[in-house]
DNA sequence: TATGAATGAGCCTTCATTCAT
DNA sequence: CATGAATGAAGGCTCATTCAT
């Protein structure tokens, strides 16, 4: 299970990095319209192509703009992946449409709809997975991007985990935010191997396997 | 649970990728000596400075050799890292000394120090596992590579799983090749993220977590 | 007897090679002239170093830019090369005045005008055909750029002894394209070995004996 | 009409190139065997990749043999090279079997015989003949050897035109040696064109255009 | 705002030749 | 005589970034 239905009381995540040194946001139309072509194409080139092997020439190619436009509007290659990413990850984080809440539903089918609603996402946004994957290895600034999505996640389920606990129908005796990690690390890793890189299972193989997994981990009992 | 202690009937894993192409190796003891230092530097450079910054003359630098002696037993950088992932995979794969055997011991015994030889061994490849993780994306035969290991480690732990159900001592509704992937992710996603990515958990509290949820997640019974 | 003057009905050659993967032309003025100011300079080193023992850096000191300017024209030594010997054989081709037309001047004297024209052509280019020799030897791209400047020769020539077969003045049994493949070789040859290595002989000797030879081989009557 | 018979007065061409520097021809039987080896093994590798191409490694590899040995009895790549076109010369210079001798055939038929000889040993040594305008153009040594070759034929031919003339058989104003020199070209550029650049033509067409324009070039009376 | 030409540091790679065994 | 490991200079090429127009 990942990401649950979100409560009014969170906290909206901090921005990916620090926003010091960014270009000014473009004040007409036309800059706007310019700025988000590059958005868009930048995405496009980095699915395709990877960060590594992205040329600023193939964004600009893309969005039909030259490079110095590039420059108006991003001071690098980082900030313009730092754009891209932001977009998936609002989508990652508050997928939108939760198909039951918290309250009316028994704990086993909201985590069923929270791991079906994280897997989802995740193969919406999978060729952007792999690449912030790739530059969380390279750059500390997307390392902490990626670990904060990680501890949205787990954080979010930790807590879960706690009230359930509390309410006394799962195992007392789990770290409810070492099981947290350990269990969204399943999930995601699961989606990661499966829609990354190709390992073969169907998304009702993934949301029943992981669901039962996640259950039966925390000893839920069923009433 | 990840590696279990091998079993006489099992096959040794194919050779990492497709030995056309590859250098002539050493026929002499010397330039076995040669290669065999080339190797160790460039785990040293490698895990210094990761796969894309590591050049190739840091390597014969701290080999001690000459940039033509490399091209004499490798083709390339590529070249090289199979060579040493090829190491630290065997270390990986067959871990050494299993504190107990499977005959003696409870099946959570079995769980617990298995998981603590995977998590003991991926500690000590840790850096090598940054840029295993990192060239799978970029290049497929490496994809290849870790995915290889992924499998290994899910059927041998899917087969437990299986021996477990015939046993009637585990949850026989689970699927145990999709159960043993989700589980196996899991305790590979925790190493990853402590050992690699520096998220905060000791030793101790990976095996019990890990162990806990594994056990846990089977339904298996305590006797 | 080489090029004779050009009819209206003739049509330009194709280009040298195929133009995919070339650099887009320049679109400013100022980059039309660093481009021009490096076929210039190519030109210089090619002729003075030869093709092979050109640097890249040498050709970009001599036109006074950077190795990267040559980048934004040229993807390779290869294709510069193209450029310069497109000039070049323009010239081959249409060495501009000749020094009488067709219509007024008697078969031996179209014969010897044409012979000089290409001779001093050759002479012009000289540098330039010892490199084209050479690549040809290397690149089948120029091999094909050679044949088509000898084939276009060749066929214009071929033209002509059928002119003159058909106006009763030549040798009737003569394959037409054969004996211009032959006499053309002959003229070419010469030329070759005078200018490009060295042989002694003026052009006085060359103009005469070609032409000479050429007419009697062709038994042209004389009027 | 290139090679005519040899007579006795003619010398024998000088060596390839100065011989100081070169490896002390070897003393044991094993020894010429390997220096065979690698002669043989040379002209294949050369043949087969050119000159510029050929790696040594590939022409001891080829002979059976270590790089080691190779400098035993060669110095460099240009050494056995040398060595390799020796043995062409030889076979272009005294092709071996003339059809006819001079003293009781005609003069046609001398030279159809002499174009035949030299074409049909163009053909048997096509490929080294390629290398050899390849070199000659790059390393003055093999300019040399190419050039003592023509200057072989043409001298040769030169001395066949003036005996014609004195008989009075032939055009009396040409230049013997200039006329040599154009007519050698030609067949020597016909047969490069045809074997070494795939230009299409029979043998028979080279043997009988060649011929036929030779004679009429020098307006041979026929009777 | 938009353009696109200019920049250049720095890495990988080749292979003829040497020489210790 | 035979072996083959060791050498290292030298040059082609990339692409993010700047800035004059």
């Amino acid at each position: 299970m990942s990401p649950r239905g979100r409560t009014k009381t969170e906290q909206e995540p901090p921005p990916l990095a620090d926003t010091s040194g960014l270009r000014a946001p473009p004040v007409t139309a036309r800059g706007a319209r310019t700025r988000s072509a590059l958005v868009t194409a930048a995405r496009v080139v980095f699915e395709r192509d990877g960060y590594l092997d992205a040329r600023l020439t193939d964004i600009t190619a893309e969005a039909g703009c030259s490079i110095g436009s590039f420059y108006t509007y991003f001071s690098s290659k980082d900030e313009i992946l730092q754009a891209v990413i932001e977009v998936a990850q609002d989508d990652m984080l508050h997928p939108g449409h939760p198909r039951v809440g918290e309250d009316e539903a028994s704990p086993e089918v909201v985590i069923r709809e929270s791991n079906r609603a994280y897997l989802e996402a995740y193969k919406r946004n999978a060729k952007l997975m792999i690449i912030l994957e790739q530059v969380a290895i390279i750059d500390p600034k997307f390392r902490a991007v990626r670990r904060a999505r990680s501890a949205a996640f787990a954080k979010r389920n930790a807590r879960g985990i706690k009230d359930l606990q509390d309410a006394g129908l799962v195992d007392p005796e789990l770290d409810p935010y070492m099981a947290s990690m350990a269990l969204s690390s399943m999930v995601g890793r699961m989606a990661y191997n499966v829609f990354c890189l190709g390992d073969k299972a169907t998304m009702k193989q993934l949301v029943e396997t992981t669901t039962r997994l996640w259950a039966n981990a925390l000893l839920l009992k069923v009433d």
